[in-house]
RNA sequence: GGCCCCAUCGUCUAGCGGUUAGGACACCGGCCUCUCACGCCGGUAACGGGAGUUCGAUUCUCCCUGGGGUCACCA
């Protein structure tokens, strides 16, 4: 009889989620799914002034958008008050921790005196063992830590890490407006919620020995600790602001489908054999700590956008065309009420998918389709839009209207008839052809292209073509 | 700086004492070709250094070096 796995994610709403917190969520969620247990999401908001509702908001949409799921909550813990203020109360009457009364201040001024005698800026203990209570000084209450010996602390991913106690010094628990602090709520909930597994940055493993002597001091189990390694930037710095798009949904508006960047995010870390591509099934099945890997991951987008190709390629039409909707208003090529079809919005998606990496690509590179009047790229105009082109275009057009039916192999002839009569490549046809239908040098197939828009608007385009001269000749 | 974690191609990784060190992204050739892509074929590229243990170390141990994390009335 085994305790069924429950763990958690426990963001702090104060910023949007990053890729970094995205993959810890991930692989709690994948650990969960994989042991048949619970996902919980918690907000951790004890810090009243950097927390703010729009973050919350976000990370919920950004796990909705990714698909990751959870059992229980968001739970938010300033809802949960009554809970750390009766752990505290505990601690105070059985002398496991202390008021202290040293002002922010006083402490400020020691610390970067400590750190001038390059000492350890460490609380002194001032207040450990005071006889009386000051009247009316604002306290808070800190922890009290053995003075000596050592706590270890036991990693699922790294074994047995051990702390001297010497290095922990007595940390706040309760602040002077009475909130709880992040190590100490954090075993409260972790240990009123049961969870038995808490995977989590290994940016946090130095809290741990701190909230391993907190779990004993309340006399709660000590849960199974996963600490997983952090995703760097292309520096090798820790990935932040600096490297671009770190907020997860701008990633949505930028055209990654979500099982993509899941999929991305899941083998930064972890890995099955030599297999890229999976399904979340497949993820879940597979998933175990013994295949995660324990050294910090550079975060490469190029590999991101190779693994949205696959997916685009297997995605289908009826999420592309979706996808690409909304990526059409985002990237105003359309408006919002632009009243086009769903059949109409998927038309173009087959011959544009194949050279798509992302969304947004593929909407930038439909924009010749859906929009009436395209312009015309001035370069690509001087040099394919001749003199010597034009009467090409012209013999095209009056050709295209004597057909009466416009497939790939009507038009393949057709073309192929003006190229042998001037006796040039196809190239020099369907280029000028390209830059009068697209108002680019590069597309999809000329005769896709052709098809795509069809008889009518190839025609318009053609003849507004052959009335095109470079403004700045 | 103290403490802690980490170390295979540029990047993500496979490897769990004996391999021509494998795969993927990227990169470089070639093929395909109306452009751009896709696709296909081929190629360049790694065990950070030094001591041990062992018949034998990429693999185990230690040291060095390097990278990262953390030292708040933030989480």
């Amino acid at each position: 009889m085994t305790i069924p796995v429950k763990v958690r994610f426990a963001p702090s709403p104060t910023g949007y989620l990053h890729i970094g917190g995205v993959r810890t969520a991930l692989f709690n969620w994948l650990f969960a799914r994989s042991m048949g247990g619970k996902f919980v999401l918690r907000i951790e908001d004890t810090d009243v002034s950097r927390s703010t509702e729009e973050s919350i908001q976000e990370i919920i949409s950004a796990m909705k958008w990714l698909g990751l799921d959870w059992d229980e909550g968001p739970y938010r813990q300033m809802e949960r008050r009554e809970l750390y203020d009766r752990a505290v109360e505990k601690l105070l009457a059985e002398k496991k921790a202390y008021r202290c009364y040293c002002s922010a201040e006083m402490l400020d001024a020691k610390r970067k005196e400590a750190l001038e005698r390059k000492a350890k800026p460490k609380y002194d203990g001032t207040c450990r063992n005071l006889a009386s209570a000051p009247d009316g000084t604002p306290f808070v209450v800190r922890f009290k830590v053995p003075a000596e010996g050592k706590v270890t602390v036991k990693d699922l991913l790294r074994g047995n890490v051990t702390f001297d106690n010497e290095e922990l010094d007595d940390f706040i628990v309760q602040r002077t407006d009475g909130t709880p602090t992040y190590n100490f709520v954090v075993v409260v909930d972790d240990a009123e919620m049961e969870i038995t597994h808490v995977i989590r940055g290994d940016d946090h493993l130095s809290n741990t020995p701190r909230q391993a002597l907190m779990y004993d001091a309340l006399g709660y189990p000590r849960p199974q600790f996963a600490h997983i390694s952090m995703i760097l930037g292309t520096d090798k710095a820790r990935l932040s602001k600096r490297h671009g798009a770190t907020s997860t949904l701008a990633y949505r508006d930028m055209g990654y489908l979500p099982d993509a960047l899941i999929n991305y995010l899941a083998r930064l870390g972890w890995s099955h054999g030599d297999q890229e591509i999976f399904t979340r099934d497949e993820m879940v099945q597979f998933f175990n700590f013994d295949s995660v890997s324990v050294s910090a991951a550079v975060f490469n987008p190029e590999k991101l956008l190779w693994l949205n190709h696959q997916y685009i390629q297997n995605a289908s039409l009826e999420t592309l065309t979706t996808l690409l909707e909304s990526l059409l208003i985002h990237e105003k090529v359309l408006p919002d009420n632009h009243g086009k079809t769903q059949e109409e919005i998927a038309r173009p998606i087959p011959i544009l998918k194949e050279r798509s990496q992302t969304i947004k690509e593929m909407a930038e590179k439909a924009d010749f389709y859906f929009r009436e009047e395209i312009e015309i790229d001035e370069k690509a105009g001087k040099k394919f839009l001749t003199e010597t082109a034009k009467p090409l275009l012209l013999e095209l057009s009056s050709g295209l209207q004597d057909l009466n039916e416009i497939t790939e192999a009507t038009l393949e002839k057709l073309f192929k008839e003006i190229v042998e009569k001037a006796d040039i490549k196809l190239g020099k046809l369907a280029q000028p052809v390209r830059v009068a239908l697209t108002g680019n040098t590069a597309s999809p197939g000329i005769y896709d292209v052709v098809l795509l828009l069809g008889k009518e608007r190839t025609l318009k385009r053609l003849s507004d073509a052959i009335k095109f001269s470079p403004s700045n000749a």
